[in-house]
DNA sequence: GGTGGTTACCTGCTCGAACAAGTAAACCCC
DNA sequence: GGGGTTTACTTGTTCGAGCAGGTAACCACC
């Protein structure tokens, strides 16, 4: 695949001489603070949604199904963007745990359709709860203005990502 | 049902950013938002990595080892803020692929020194080579300002986070 | 009506992450 | 110095995440 050949545009010393190295405590400032945040993120997340029953993760499945209904997994994965062969088997977990219910699509048998039972609605409540209140927990101190300004701030990083996995070559010579 | 747009938010334009964000409207926006960004920034971070024979994570640890010298096993857990018995694990598959080394700690026979092996200094320049480009792709249409930004807001949040984890009392009161 | 390619899903694997429970050494205090 | 606590690490488990490989159904085209 794309080897990322710093071919072209070199010169990896443009960078600014304040900082002495970028090794651990200064490699990534950005990068580590995304990391470090996401996983006092998802540790939250995990916290809160334990006495549910559900793990990081599947409550997002869940919030696709409840807001648009029985939907293939195929497209569960296009609107998570996740993975087919995670998407399984959290289904299977979800089904398992009497979340959703499983059915053959009638108009392609390849497919089956995933939708939420009706125990399930219980916990519709409880999942909004636990997310605005981790919203709230994370934003704690935020004004309205900043709650969107962080969010522009983090969809905006997010776009870069994106833009560069669906775009190789600019990945490649970032560097303005 | 499906209404796109959420209630009662000033939500300016500016969508399309990036991939459909449906469902959760209303849930919390910042929240979701992290989470994408995570999960994009660990997905960059594997494939970038995975060339160099490390996992996400990993490398982290190779960074603190290059930098401070041999740790026990506990500092890198609260360097890294991570957890105990993954750091077992993570130290084990180092030791086996031959980065680190592990030797009793002379002072304290419960506690192991880990220290990087000489092979793996070939690895030091690859992995922050790997982590500049990184930065770079995630801030890649950010100021430096920008950046600086960018980070003290990430940093905000995880301090929102890291405060309700010290403090349960303020994360109980998330509700009327 | 085949043939070849795509799509939808499943399974096996490795790995980080987190919880639980256990062992052993170190420490503290009476 | 004995008893209880804390600390350091290990192991077992479950789960999401991602890669690789496999099967079956669908589809387009000849």
């Amino acid at each position: 695949m794309t080897q990322p050949t710093p071919a072209g545009g070199p010169t990896p010393e443009g960078r600014d001489a304040t900082v002495p190295l970028p090794a651990a405590a200064g490699g990534g400032p950005v990068s580590h603070a995304i990391f470090r945040l996401a996983r006092l993120h998802r540790m939250h997340a995990g916290q809160l949604l334990r006495p549910l029953g559900l793990h990081p993760g599947q409550e997002l499945v869940m919030m696709q199904l409840w807001e648009l209904g029985a939907q293939r997994q195929s497209d569960l994965v296009r609107l998570l963007d996740s993975d087919a062969a995670t998407m399984t088997r959290t289904v299977q977990r979800l089904e398992q745990a009497g979340f959703v219910r499983r059915r053959p699509d009638p108009t392609d048998r390849r497919a089956s359709l995933v939708e939420p039972t009706p125990a399930s609605q219980a916990l519709r409540h409880e999942v909004e709860r636990v997310w605005t209140q981790l919203e709230d927990l994370v934003a704690a101190d935020l004004s309205a203005d900043e709650r969107t300004d962080a969010r522009h701030t983090l969809e905006r990083l997010e776009h870069n990502l994106a833009q560069a996995a669906a775009d190789p070559d600019r990945a490649a010579d970032a560097r303005p």
